[in-house]
DNA sequence: ACCTGAACACCGTTCAAGT
DNA sequence: ACCTGAACACCGTTCAAGT
């Protein structure tokens, strides 16, 4: 965090709690219990206060869940050895990111909140920047091609745990298994042929597969 | 939506609400003050109601949701005339569909609470798999392709209308503004050098080269 | 400077009863 | 079959006051 917290004044009534001790009750709530169960009354009575008290420390609900993200890159996100040359190294961070962010249920609600801008990811960031440039494209279409690949990552952690979470709720079919179900062969026969094999299709992890097809098209000049 | 409704026996109380005014008027809630404005009791006081008349025409909140995303699909989803060519029906199908849902900016709460899985979207779905089927790829591939490209797609609608709704949400500098503000040149020299183009960089609009090098990718035999 | 109590303005959903 | 009223069990946040 850019936050250099200047030098406090030691005046006026001690604190009692800590916005690290805030967070860390945070944590332990929603590891323990889903991100749902995370709400500013139940964090209060988690670390001994009230629900004003947290104003003190965090702005509002939102910059918690940021500071939620940031403390858990920082614990997971760890420097792998990288490959020296530039395609596979970026492939590699790109995995290294997406791994962390998949091990991580309650991400969705932050990544829709907020950029993944903690400090701690920044390195691999680089990284791929970097080797991008090293294959020959502009600081710019790198950036760029950053982006993309940043999109893809992005899509691929919403759309599989919002999946999983969907199967959990419950066991009805879901909306997709009823449509599929019923599908029109003449108007649609690509998708019937495939429509039993669809479920099973679709769980399959294909995240490094379509990571290194879409490396390979950012690096291809066209 | 696949639901035959069963002839109704004509007895008992005639329906004061229906189902499509209901979704109508989600809609109306949603267009003129945004998807967080749209609650059970609004809408119910808006359909002239109670709110637990509306527990009788759909599920809960959750399936009114899906219902407003298939309503919007089949009222914004227009068949286009597809390129003859397998590998442009496929970049311009995928770039339909995500047109429709970036023109959308409610999107994102449907897309991470269900599948995107409209009935009107599944012509899309089949010009795509047909497409890559036809350049080569077997079925099986054929639909991790799509998933490939659904998830970039997917991302890049997450990502950008989060980023949107955060930059007017307050004019305070976000959160990777401030990241950015203070990067360490002799640990992230390719971030620094690119640090104050970040912002417009990412500003422009990529999906659509970044579609294509994922097609190619995808495409090429590896 | 930090914390508390009470309140404001809401939520989605269930239950039991009415027509 | 469909709708209503009242209630349950919550939310995030503000305000004014206390130590």
């Amino acid at each position: 965090m850019p936050q250099p917290s200047a030098p406090r004044k030691a005046t006026g009534r001690p604190p009692r709690i800590s916005r690290a001790e805030v967070i860390e009750t945070a944590r332990r709530i929603v590891d323990a219990e889903g991100m749902d169960r995370l709400t500013m009354r139940r964090l209060a009575t988690e670390v001994g206060s009230t629900p004003m008290a947290l104003y003190h420390h965090v702005r509002n609900k939102e910059e918690l869940l940021v500071l939620l993200l940031d403390d858990y890159a920082a614990r997971t996100l760890h420097r792998p050895e990288l490959p020296a040359r530039p395609r596979e190294r970026i492939v590699v961070a790109a995995a290294a990111i997406h791994e962390a962010l998949a091990a991580c249920p309650w991400i969705v609600e932050v990544l829709t909140a907020d950029d993944l801008m903690s400090t701690s990811a920044l390195w691999f960031v680089e990284q791929i920047v970097d080797g991008l440039v090293e294959c020959g494209l502009s600081p710019e279409r790198a950036v760029q091609a950053y982006r993309v690949i940043w999109y893809y990552t992005a899509g691929e952690i919403v759309v599989r745990t919002t999946a999983a979470r969907r199967r959990t709720d419950d066991d009805r079919p879901t909306y997709r298994e009823r449509v599929f179900s019923d599908l029109d062969p003449g108007e649609l026969p690509r998708l019937t042929q495939v429509a039993d094999r669809w479920a099973s299709l679709t769980a399959e992890d294909t995240y490094l597969d379509g990571l290194r097809a879409l490396v390979d098209g950012l690096l291809t000049p066209r």
